[in-house]
DNA sequence: TCAAAAGTGTTTTGTGTACACCCATGC
DNA sequence: GCATGGGTGTACACAAAACACTTTTGA
């Protein structure tokens, strides 16, 4: 297959040679996001770029020939995780000229949500940690740019489907779901007015049981419904 | 540049030998929808491959070494239509192992919207024309996955944000721009409800002149606002 | 005078938001 | 008994939706 000839058609493509189209290398990177202590944060690791000397960056690889851009992106979360249960969503994709200064690579961005306290991780490399994400300035590549429209995306989506619940334990309380609307928003809620809201969307199930060693009266707990 | 060794750190991509990289191409594919006669309109080409016989596909091109996303998706379009100042909005990227016949390819999705009527083409090929959007039933390789994905898309924001009058002429009426927005929903909308909400929204300036050569009573003409 | 579309307002319904009090529990 | 958060309802403002008649023009 690689030998094949790509036959797309236009005038600008039969002036180059085929050699030049694949000089392009194709990345994910995966925005990993977790939740702990009423704060998003984002796993990241240290770039090992001279250009970028002790910036961090987001979790990525190149995508192997035979890998779908989903498969690749399991497979840095699994690799770097150890987890494969984990939810990913595709956001976009970057490919300025410049934007890896070893060479040309054209990268979709990934982001994922997931439990920090439930799944704890394996992680696979020292330098990989877990940031507070209001805490980032900068990072390495255009790894800054790509977290914000990740984090765009995910202030969009998530009044809009259930995905907010993987960043939660199996069973919460209502208050532990605000903190994290709250965390991921940027605001405050009216506590009432949330619990309508989220109620409205049939999206959790009640449980009948009640938190335990909380220092205060016990909520209620719910789980997430089958999706 | 492109004889730098890549250094993107992983377990997995040490085993592989740089050349595999490189096998993949990167490609931009544009759903250019216009508007014209009370329907959506997409341009499309005959696809030359054999495995397509027959069939259409979006126009697309591969990548440069030397361009951007944005900049591969402007110059298809400039090549294919001679416009080069329209919208376009990247979607999304759509990476399957096996969706060219040819080789594997690596392909994202824009959108563009142009008036027909406004702009008449120089289409550079006979191949390429419109064809209604809700006549499309298949198209070569996954065009029409990508294709149903930039409609939802535009579905989405049309509302949010005012992409719509690049389908029409520089003047309009609020009955075209109402059919407009009949034609990407596909829903019949009221007018007194429709004319009240896209007056809040302060896009258009009331230009004081009536439409000419219609059949019945004149209505308002309208433009855009800067944006 | 007819056909076709322009233009216009009111009522109802639902949703978002602001806001305050008593209750259950652990310490 | 005190601190902490749990749990609840009402009033107002605004947006969405349903709905019909008169007016203007060209043919």
């Amino acid at each position: 297959m690689p030998n094949t000839t790509l036959t797309l058609k236009s005038a600008a493509s039969e002036k180059r040679n085929r050699q030049d189209y694949f000089n392009i290398a194709v990345s994910v990177d995966c925005v990993i996001l977790g939740y702990e202590n009423k704060e998003l944060k984002v796993l990241l690791i240290e770039s090992d770029l001279e250009e970028f000397n002790g910036l961090n960056s987001l979790l990525g690889d190149l995508v192997g020939p035979d890998e779908d851009l989903d498969t690749a992106s399991y497979r840095v979360l699994k690799d770097r995780t150890g987890l494969d249960d984990v939810y990913l969503e595709q956001v976009q994709s970057f490919g300025n000229i410049n934007r890896h200064p070893s060479g040309r690579v054209v990268t979709t961005a990934y982001y994922s949500l997931l439990d920090i306290r439930n799944h704890r991780l394996q992680l696979s490399h020292n330098e990989v940690s877990w940031h507070t994400v209001n805490d980032i300035k900068k990072l390495a590549f255009d790894h800054k740019e790509i977290l914000d429209t990740c984090l765009k995306r995910l202030r969009e989506q998530v009044m809009e489907r259930p995905i907010i619940f993987n960043l939660l334990p199996s069973k919460f309380s209502l208050r532990e779901l605000q903190e994290v609307y709250e965390a991921i928003l940027g605001v405050g809620l009216d506590r009432r007015n949330f619990r309508k809201k989220i109620m409205l969307k049939d999206w959790m199930t009640d449980l009948k049981e009640m938190e335990t060693d909380v220092p205060h009266r016990p909520g209620k707990l719910y789980k997430v419904n089958a999706l």
